[in-house]
DNA sequence: CTGAAAGCGCTAACAT
DNA sequence: ATGTTAGCGCTTTCAG
């Protein structure tokens, strides 16, 4: 109802007489335009709700001032926290948000890189699917978007990275739990082919080697993101894998898993056989999600900095934006960042520290 | 890099020697085209790597294929999985989507709504921030925007919505409860003037009504929501109320919450006191989050549709926004729509029934 | 300081 | 079946 035409600049101009574009000139600030008119002029246009058209605005000036966000799944807390940093800093920014969800599907991320193609968006985050090489991500790079890559590195790309910095976190976690007593530690981790699991796995690795122990035990969980949306974060499989663990002839002393997630099925399986968390076994997670530090007994676990990442994907991309008009100091190498997690240590790994 | 000038129509145009607008209708499908020049041209096309600009294209078709979808936190694993489900049935039907975030601030409605405007979007699914009485939803509405509101509804502003049957939820809970022997039972809600909680609060009442029990307590959980995005969803509050209700002088029954979240602080706050949940105190929460069914004992919660609303909200724009051409049978009254959500039993309630 | 004219990339009339 | 013209809403020359 009401007639839904939008009101535009020449509407303004047929109203008070004078052209579309010293309507424009005074709505936009510039300079040459009288006092006197400008204030008319600003003054008829809230009277009558005008707002600026971005589409016809960006088909001249060449920019949405639009970023797009590429993530595989949301439901994952860590990168639900990343989507509400980035939109906050992105919007005082002055940039909308085109968001675009990949499943984890090679076709997701394809699509995803075209339709930030077509709108031409000014930059883009961007979580890679675990598949394909990412060189549609490079492509449009190379065709003047400036992109950078959040939480999953494409190492050989030569494309901004921030994340965080797993090695060291897996690093410290397994350090604690050695030095809370424990001599054969096991490793649960996601069955897919992206950085923070290898680099998870190779702090795990030198922590162990660090301290002399051999025998390191590394479990691959079998993924189930790329099959549903529905059931992302299953701690089933990490259930039954502990379940395979527990029941098996060698009981490690400690559990490190992945992903928060992940120690929800190891608690239950070591419920389940009577052994107790912290005490005969201790379990360290990846994440601090909001239970982990209300679960019976409190989970050691590594906190991520999402904030701190969107954040810093957000400032980073900025300047690569704004270094594409300046034409200079562009093209220097990649710039990859690895942010510190932190070690957040509780009940569940305790044993021996006091 | 590379002259990262996008191709356009005129330069297929000029590179094949026909006008510009044969090549727009050899692309877009329109029949009036020679077969053999439509395979030139897209031949064409394909070689150049030509995108279209949906801006260009918008401007004058005056629509940009694009809804609009306002959240206030995606940290909410609901929120999470409704986005998921809005994107890819959004995508599907050829939709991107531009994701606003309000944190629950008055502000940031009123600049979501003001963004919406000015992109034009087709559509907005919306999550109304809770203070304010949403008139300027109303405003976005009338200026021939179709809306749909999303789990929390505004009643009196016949404007779309989709949600949960919140009452039903909590009065099934609850009387599960009662079933299994609570005579008193306790219910901790968000301090939050919304819908689902005022719904909830009266499925509770309603089933302790049903029952002849008297005495029910409503608990008022304070938001931190209005405060920081970082700590979303602590179980703080609740843990430090449960606290109170346990030395309190009549310990309930039973406790249902309005949130898993508050789960968390009610279990640790009985288990320190030494009481058994699922005992000496019934719990049931709200959400099914993924860690309920894993915490010990399970939860018993009421899951919530999250996939089913998202899918239906855009179905329901969809529709409206086709309904906006249709010059008619438009005018119809808001469509209000209440999924239904299931009880999901756990150990937490399983006294007495076996 | 202001207006007139041109054009961003695309599509929808009207020609032919 | 194809080309020409016009225009979406806005900004940027270039005149006056």
């Amino acid at each position: 109802m009401a007639d839904s035409r939008r009101v535009t600049l020449k509407d303004i101009a047929k109203s008070l007489g004078v052209s579309v574009n010293t309507v424009s000139r005074a709505l936009t600030g510039k300079d040459s335009v009288g006092e006197e008119t400008r204030a008319r002029i600003k003054a008829e246009a809230e009277r009558l709700g005008y707002v600026p058209n971005p589409m016809a605005r960006s088909l001249v000036l060449g920019s949405a001032m639009t970023i797009g966000l590429v993530i595989t799944n949301p439901s994952n807390p860590f990168y639900a926290r990343l989507i509400s940093a980035i939109e906050h800093r992105g919007r005082a920014a002055g940039y909308s948000l085109m968001l675009l969800l990949t499943e984890e599907s090679p076709d997701g991320d394809q699509n995803a890189a075209q339709t930030l193609l077509r709108w031409n968006v000014d930059g883009a985050l961007v979580v890679p699917a675990v598949q394909g090489d990412g060189e549609h991500w490079a492509r449009l790079s190379d065709a003047g978007i400036p992109l950078v890559c959040l939480n999953r590195d494409l190492a050989d790309l030569e494309l901004d990275y921030v994340g965080v910095d797993y090695e060291r976190g897996a690093y410290e976690a397994t350090r604690h739990l050695v030095a809370s007593g424990a001599r054969t530690v096991c490793l649960m981790e996601e069955d897919l082919p992206i950085s923070p699991v290898a680099d998870r796995i190779a702090g795990f690795r030198r922590a162990l080697a660090d301290a002399g122990l051999t025998g390191e035990r590394v479990v691959s969980v079998p993924t189930r993101r790329l099959e549903s949306l529905a059931l992302p974060w299953e701690p089933a499989d990490a259930y039954r894998l502990a379940q395979e663990i527990v029941r098996g002839d060698r009981l490690p002393d400690a559990i490190m898993v992945g992903n928060d997630y992940f120690a929800l099925g190891v608690y239950r399986a070591l419920t389940e056989a009577g052994l107790r968390v912290g005490e005969d076994v201790l379990v360290g997670g990846f994440g601090d999600h909001p239970f982990a530090a209300y679960l019976n007994p409190s989970l050691t676990t590594v906190a991520l900095p999402s904030a701190d990442i969107g954040v810093t994907a957000v400032d980073l991309l900025l300047r690569r934006m704004k270094g594409q008009d300046d034409h200079d100091r562009d093209h220097d190498r990649a710039d990859k960042r690895r942010l510190p997690a932190e070690l957040v240590v509780r009940a569940s790994s305790r044993r021996g520290v006091t």
